[in-house]
DNA sequence: AGAATCCATCGACAGATGTCGATGGGTTTG
DNA sequence: CAAACCCATCGACATCTGTCGATGGATTCT
């Protein structure tokens, strides 16, 4: 609840409203970071990519697919990886990445709204051919 | 949709799958533009205020309630307000700050999710002793 | 008119961020 | 075992970003 406010027309100079926090800042602070995770068009990108793809994804399959470097792609998968949105798997040499299933239902939303911000491309339902 | 997938267990070495984009690199690059301007606690803070408040709120308020100089706040409101997220109204020596009330759906989802992805603190339906 | 208040803009600065090249560990092939 | 390949980590660097103090325009009160 926001407090006292003076009817908008009428207030005193020198006199501030009390807003009182709608957000704590810990949870404001929380929702910033996993914001931040998303944007970056190449993290975006990838995350489109991997929720439109049929299984696992490499990293070797991103590092040819944009105009990055190898370590670049690395760092941005970690990223995404240390927020809890997409996980890897180690198969001979190649390491694969895929979305994390069950995200908490407003991380989830929220991806969903990021991703969806977008023309969706395809008929993408997450039908994938798994391994 | 991503391409020509080799079967994950039996890829060739020296050989990338090519992923097709999902997502056009304009696209990618004005979603994350979008995300930065929410990826800040502060802005967050700002934005869930004034979706809660009952009536517009004026830079003073917040320049009180957060512990930030005038000159930032101003800075965030102009990043909010150029994102179009927000619009500013001007009545005496005050500036009153409000949501944009028709958000384009993907951008209005996006940000009730972004504001959704926190736990809504106490009875903040609105209960305010409005203007 | 003069003083006081509110706010946007400017210049400055520290910290965060995206990218790269180099390095090294781990795995498979020859 | 040696060579080739994939990938994570490290250090370096340029850029972006959030914050501040100072300044000046606009408006209102005395």
């Amino acid at each position: 609840m926001a407090a006292t406010e003076l009817p908008v027309l009428q207030r005193q100079r020198g006199v501030c409203c009390q807003l009182d926090s709608v957000l704590s800042p810990e949870h404001a602070e929380t929702a910033a970071t996993l914001l931040k995770v998303l944007a970056d068009p190449t993290r975006l990108s990838i995350l489109a990519t991997l929720r439109a793809a049929p299984g696992p994804v490499c990293i070797c399959d991103f590092t040819a697919a944009y105009q990055l470097g190898q370590p670049t792609i690395s760092h941005h998968m970690a990223k995404l990886k240390s927020a809890g949105l997409v996980v890897s798997e180690k198969r001979g040499i190649w390491i694969y990445y895929r979305l994390v299933g069950k995200l908490p239902p407003p991380i989830a939303s929220l991806l969903e709204a990021a991703l969806g911000c977008i023309p969706r491309s395809s008929g993408v339902d997450g039908n994938f051919r798994n391994a």
